[in-house]
DNA sequence: CGGAGCCCGTAATTCGTATTACTGCCTCTG
DNA sequence: CAGAGGCAGTAATACGAATTACGGGCTCCG
């Protein structure tokens, strides 16, 4: 069938029916001419050849005219099926394809893309992408430029989290179309839960800078602190051990941290625990979502969770409303859940013990 | 780019570097003729024009003359990230992704397929196969006609997962490529370690029948106990609760029961339980490979590992090997790695006390 | 000085399908 | 009986890139 010489084309099923490929064509996409212009014998001819012989048409010629084949596009900054990242990216792609599925297109995984500088690159000299109708971008940081340039060429995508607008140095580009997660708003309102519990010092610790997710994250954290008039600081882990940065925590009297990673958060508990701290007794420690790599832990920490698979069925759907040049909101943050866990609690009266 | 008009094709940057589009073709594909049939200058002028355009040739364009175009089909025939079968197929396709990526192949996930009948189905009447180059057939059980078909079409393509060969009713067809897991030879081991043990009445619970993942357990349970001359029996669940099956395994005296499926192993543990049986101390519980469903359990159990990464891997290994005419085996069947596990023991002293 | 041979490139064709424009033929009507 | 109009279909073209075949201008040599 794709083998050479032998390949099955409109033109054979035309000469096999005794028509002529206009005639195969109109029949096979049962035109709405093709009704009154097509004698029903002839019709029916040419569909018996075409069930005997399990002819269909080839995509590729399809597309080339039609512009459009049912396909999207899936690009991940990081390998898709990775051991390392913990299955981190699993829902989100759980939620494409139901979506895909639902709205009867395929999937194509860019996993050509060649790694280059420690990520994949979507415009290199061979890529894919416009086999595509559209597509979808997963991953933690994209870069910048990238993402400007798919603005700039009017390329339909859909980024997964959220991502600031984009321009080229030539000025082109603007706000990029995404399916994120309200990291500011969850965590917001974590604080609001510390301070309800009667948290009165708390500290956000991570980069809180570089990707979308970790800025929005510390922008929850820092807005939230200040509409509550509680003391609340920053402490990226810069060089030190997670022994050094417990003790300026401790020293600070903090009684709750926030933790931007999940195996931030094991660490900081693992360390606590090594100090002789009870979690949450003596220090309430808070998971800022889902965990991004591989962790080992029998804490059920107190967080949120990020609606992963919700976003990757959303993504999709607002690609095929830009594709379809629906106008909808191409910018999306959904809500995360809190997740209860037994990490927080009131500050115990051990608190300024240190 | 992709939008309509002002599309970028040869032709515009061959109008740009003022040559024709033949020449930006030769430049772009390096042709060996190239370096002596393009003049320097000209090059050099026309690479200029695509570095700043940013073009890349149309790989549907490009595909409709050569015949290939590094895309790799997946068609799973469950859901490829279901909720369900707990990420059984995740491993398969790790594999998959990490050896495309080694070969530079971008892969297409058939989500579109319409699911009829409880699965779905690769040739129906908007079939996108023919956009791959070859593809991959992921799944407990395939209908036999689509392989034959497959097979029929000389569409190249590798299942992973032994099958058996397929014929059509016409009598075309023929063997499956295929990568599997060699379950009979994994089951017959545990046998011989259970017989080792001392057991020498033992029994097969599951179907034992239908795909061929469950024949060939059955068909390696069956050889070994025949080779070591003890007394197995086949145990379809068939209506029976698992009380009931319990109850007739006691009553056979049998010792080690090989479960087809762990959620089945896992049932037996807790029916075992219920009535006072000790595992493995009364009956030793044998689980033939890894969960295919979600199934809670703290137990430990004894039997063997599916390789399913490394069968994933090999079944683009030997795609590749088809679709570039290389001859291989293009029948594969990996060994599985024994778990030692905690629920095989030596008989205990108690066996006979029903 | 004529033509063989090279250099640098271009026109034309190909892939398989969709679409547009057209062409015979028949019938009906004024 | 000429011409309008419907019917049933076909020829031609387009899509974008690769390839084949060709061509115009120059040099060099007998």
């Amino acid at each position: 069938m794709s083998a050479g010489r032998g390949r099955l084309t409109q033109n054979e099923i035309a000469r096999m029916a005794g028509v002529s490929q206009t005639t195969v064509s109109l029949v096979l996409n049962n035109r709405c001419d093709a009704a009154w212009r097509i004698a029903p014998e002839t019709r029916e001819r040419v569909l018996r050849v075409i069930r005997e012989t399990g002819y269909v048409a080839d995509p590729l010629a399809r597309r080339l005219l039609q512009q459009h084949n049912q396909i999207l596009g899936v690009f991940t900054y990081e390998s898709v099926f990775p051991s390392t990242s913990g299955n981190f990216y699993h829902p989100f792609l759980s939620g494409i394809e139901a979506c895909a599925e639902s709205i009867g297109c395929d999937l194509l995984l860019f996993t050509s893309a060649p790694v280059s500088g420690g990520s994949r690159r979507i415009f290199h000299d061979n890529n894919r992408i416009r086999l595509a109708d559209g597509c979808v971008l997963l991953g933690r940081e994209i870069p910048r430029d990238e993402l400007a340039r798919m603005v700039a060429e009017d390329m339909p995508f859909v980024s997964v989290g959220r991502r600031d607008d984009a321009y080229l140095p030539s000025g082109k580009g603007g706000p990029v179309p995404h399916v994120g997660a309200d990291y500011a708003q969850a965590t917001a309102a974590l604080v609001h839960r510390a301070v309800d519990l009667g948290h009165r010092v708390m500290a956000y610790v991570g980069a809180g800078d570089g990707p979308e997710s970790a800025i929005d994250r510390l922008a929850g954290f820092t807005a939230a602190v200040r509409e509550t008039g509680v003391d609340g600081r920053h402490e990226p882990v810069g060089g030190r051990t997670r022994a050094e940065l417990l003790d300026a925590l401790c020293s600070a009297r903090v009684t709750a941290v926030f933790c931007e990673e999940l195996v931030e958060a094991v660490a900081m508990a693992e360390a606590a625990r090594a100090r002789g701290l009870s979690v949450p007794g003596d220090l309430s420690l808070l998971a800022l979502g889902d965990p991004t790599e591989q962790a080992e832990t029998d804490l059920d920490f107190t967080g949120f969770r990020i609606p992963r698979e919700d976003m990757g069925w959303q993504a999709i759907e607002v690609l095929d409303d830009i594709l379809h040049g629906r106008i909808s909101d191409h910018q999306r943050l959904l809500p995360c859940e809190l997740v209860e866990g037994e990490t927080l609690d009131a500050p115990g009266p051990a608190t300024g013990r240190n």
